[in-house]
RNA sequence: CGGGGUGUGGCUCAGGUGGUAGAGCGCCACGUUAGGGACGUGGAGGCCGCAAGUUCAAGUCUUGUCACUCCGACCA
């Protein structure tokens, strides 16, 4: 009987994984959606996964000396088509403000879609000689890309994201910047979102719109499909040549400034229910879950059990975790599947018996495991398993990652890969944009990256058999 | 932007051949319950996505439009 109701509730993964990923974000109260096609409510649940995102990553950024800025969310047109790639790349997608309270705009301006345009505009102004670089600055903000088709948290018209745009003296300093915050973010998915993801570049056919390498972390999700999770590009000198950026070095003589830019994504919140998440809901990891603790009181009217319930609380809060009671009147069954949904990584059960003998029930979200627990040493019990679910869920997403991690020699091996598994596949690449659009085309499959990490599978290329250049990481994608 | 599907209370849906709208769940009140989505009684809630058209009469037929959703193309 609960099983079928929780069946109704969530569409199993393996019947339909696109319906299932809806239920979820439904079902974890995450997001709602609005009048705007695209544009979406993120609800308590949902934005404060994001807010802790935001302080972590925030934080990791400021340890390698990142200033926060904002700038505005609007870009005259004129402003845009300076550099040819990037406005190219963008225009297809933005949108237009054209009016001004009853007044037609002289010069009609878009709705950010990415800030590179802004910051060099500014940096103009700011950088004059070599004592002004490098400058190595981010914005919180969110941006608008007039997408066709939408998804919760997966792509949306309007997002939430952070832009870093750093301005460096020397190419070498900008790369160096550029890889740095690469791995800053390959560190945080890992540790904090317990998601790990394999570092690499992006062929020159996936790399972003007026960058001249662009670096990203590439996360594999449940049902095998890869999700680009972070990008880091290096754009050289080119928008500095753009916009006629200059500073006089200290040989006296002008020189362009190299710049880079990186971002992530309200996205990753998708990332997390696709990594972690299962038929009976979302699993956060204890890091980026706004409650860690739900204490869950049975047969809460009776004698000292809410009191119990509350003293817990105060415990658990007092040490730093994040903590609730669910003292709704909904029945225990129901606060338990609910607790599922929304993924908090440990349970606490509570009630008269457990009182008596001096016990609570503990289940943790991300095994299934519910043992008994001394109420005095809960909190002991806490401490201890917070870390342990953080640590488990980083292993069991990348067991699950490595299972759904082939390798092919042979187109023949290639395309049988494809067609029967769904994953990353390693194969060697010769370099030529035409066996990339092929591979696209016949497979509908993509480059994900060159990852960092070489490895010789083969001598030749996997789509045209002539002497391989790279190894790459191919998946299709979301 | 191309192809498919769907729009009827908050949600899931029922409403042959046109005749003025229903159920379950949820919600509210009261009571009984309580260790894996409890139960009883009572109650509130709908210009049937929107706009034209056909008709004495449209949830139902026609056209358009918008939204959601799935599959492609594009993208974080």
């Amino acid at each position: 009987m609960a099983d079928k109701k929780m069946v109704e509730a969530i569409t199993s993964m393996e019947e339909d994984f696109a319906q299932w990923y809806t239920d979820v974000v439904k079902k974890a109260d995450l997001c709602d959606y609005t009048s705007v096609k695209g544009c979406m409510v993120f609800k308590p649940a949902g934005y404060a996964i994001w807010e802790l995102i935001q302080k972590q990553m925030d934080a990791r950024f400021k340890e390698t000396g990142v200033e926060n800025v904002y700038l505005p969310m609007f870009i005259p047109e004129s402003l845009l088509e300076k550099e040819k790639d990037h406005v190219e790349g963008f225009a297809p997608e933005v949108a237009w403000v054209t009016q001004g309270g009853l007044q037609p705009l002289t010069e009609k301006m878009c709705v950010r879609p990415t800030s590179e345009t802004l910051f060099c505009d500014f940096y103009k102004n700011e950088v004059h000689s070599y004592r002004d670089l490098p400058k190595v600055y981010n914005q919180w903000c969110s941006v608008v890309r007039w997408e066709k088709e939408t998804r919760p948290f997966l792509r949306s018209r309007e997002f939430l994201w952070q832009e870093g745009h750093t301005i460096h003296a020397t190419a070498e300093e900008a790369e160096a910047r550029t890889i740095q915050m690469l791995d800053v973010y390959a560190d945080f998915c890992e540790q904090v979102l317990a998601m790990p993801v394999v570092k690499g570049r992006k062929t020159d056919k996936e790399k972003f719109a007026g960058a001249e390498a662009t670096y990203t972390i590439e996360a594999l999700m449940h049902d095998g499909k890869a999700l680009q999770s972070g990008t880091s590009h290096n754009f050289g000198d080119g928008f500095a040549k753009a916009f006629d950026i200059q500073y006089t070095d200290k040989d006296n003589t002008l020189k362009y400034p190299h710049q880079t830019s990186w971002g992530t994504t309200t996205r990753l919140i998708g990332a997390i229910i696709m990594v972690h998440g299962d038929n009976s809901g979302l699993k956060l990891p204890p890091l980026v879950a706004p409650t860690q603790v739900m204490i869950i009181p049975i047969r809460q009217n009776a004698d000292g059990v809410l009191d119990k319930a509350y003293a817990i609380r105060s415990e658990l809060i007092e040490k730093g975790f994040r903590v609730k009671v669910d003292d709704s009147d909904k029945s225990p069954g129901w606060k338990f599947a609910e607790c599922e949904m929304r993924g908090v990584p440990i349970r606490i059960e509570i009630g008269p018996k457990d009182i008596e003998n001096g016990t609570a029930i503990i289940a943790r979200r991300d095994n299934g495991e519910k043992f008994e627990c001394a109420i005095k040493d809960l909190a002991a019990k806490v401490e201890e398993l917070i870390p342990t679910i953080q640590k488990d869920m980083l292993d069991a997403a990348r067991a699950r990652r490595d299972s759904q991690t082939f390798e092919a020699k042979t187109w023949e091996e290639f395309k049988k890969t494809f067609d029967e598994k769904s994953g990353f596949v390693k194969a060697m690449w010769c370099g030529n944009r035409e066996c990339e659009d092929k591979i696209k085309e016949e497979l509908a499959v993509t480059s994900r990256c060159m990852p960092f990490k070489q490895e010789h599978i083969s001598d030749t290329c996997v789509c045209c058999g002539k002497p391989a250049a790279k190894m790459v990481y191919w998946g299709r994608a979301y």
